[in-house]
DNA sequence: TTGAAGGTAGGAAAAATTTCGTACGAACAA
DNA sequence: TTGTTCGTACGAAATTTTTCCTACCTTCAA
């Protein structure tokens, strides 16, 4: 029951920071998206956004409705499924495979807050009663 | 001879693969390495490794010693330390600098085992004590 | 009906990354 | 000595990723 048959596309750094705002925002337009990624990232010139958003388009990682002037895009994958498949990833290259070595890795890291640490040992504990 | 504060410079894809051979094996010569990522990862023509292993050393991603003929190639920064850079920028780009969002992810992953599972509730528990 | 604003398409340049060919020096066995 | 093997240096090609220029279309207000 699971729908596996997409071998998902590994996203460039650039197509990742569109995937990030059409995942937070829902299906937008270049113009919208491009406005977004120069206020929250950086300058880039609308028809790089543009050029970029069809190529993600060919690639199959974004979708396309063309029914109106203004094209509308949304991402083809959803988030859990393609950050859940670069966090595997990550872990593979990274610690081996090993999650238990990232969290410690996490853990020992000074930028980690109380806060974190508290909404970590919640997961942790709600897991332990299943 | 600067080298305390180095801002540690993001390295690509490729040469991550090189400091990872060099982390777990140790200062080693470019053959080593070379023979070691067509074992374990892919094909690759020895002077590709050598060039990009002389790059390396350029940007200071790499120590060489060239006192003997065959150069001694190593890491420039611990292991740990670029990981756990590598690792805050992936938390920040991707899950918006929350560490719990990453971990809730992690377990929600059909992939982790049991045993990852009870080495992460063992973490956590070992954090209680403090 | 005209011009300004805002849209898409596409080619190509630019930049970043990766790969490899060639030249040439050291070491060493024959 | 000589040739084979193994090493480095270096330039450049190939590839991938990113950026932008130009052309042209549509809408709309004046």
């Amino acid at each position: 029951m699971k729908q596996e048959n997409t071998p998902i596309q590994e996203p460039t750094k650039s197509e990742l920071e569109i995937l990030q705002v059409l995942w937070q925002f829902g299906p937008s337009t270049v113009r919208f998206v491009n406005d977004t990624l120069n206020e929250e990232k950086r300058a880039v010139q609308y028809t790089s956004t543009l050029k970029l958003m069809q190529i993600m388009a060919e690639k199959g990682l974004l979708n396309r409705d063309e029914s109106q002037m203004k094209h509308i895009y949304s991402a083809a994958q959803e988030e859990q499924k393609t950050k859940g498949y670069l966090l595997d990833r990550f872990v593979e290259t990274m610690y081996n495979g090993s999650a238990s070595s990232l969290l410690l890795q996490l853990l020992g890291n000074k930028k980690t807050s109380k806060k974190e640490l508290d909404a970590i040992k919640e997961l942790v504990n709600k897991l332990d009663k299943k």
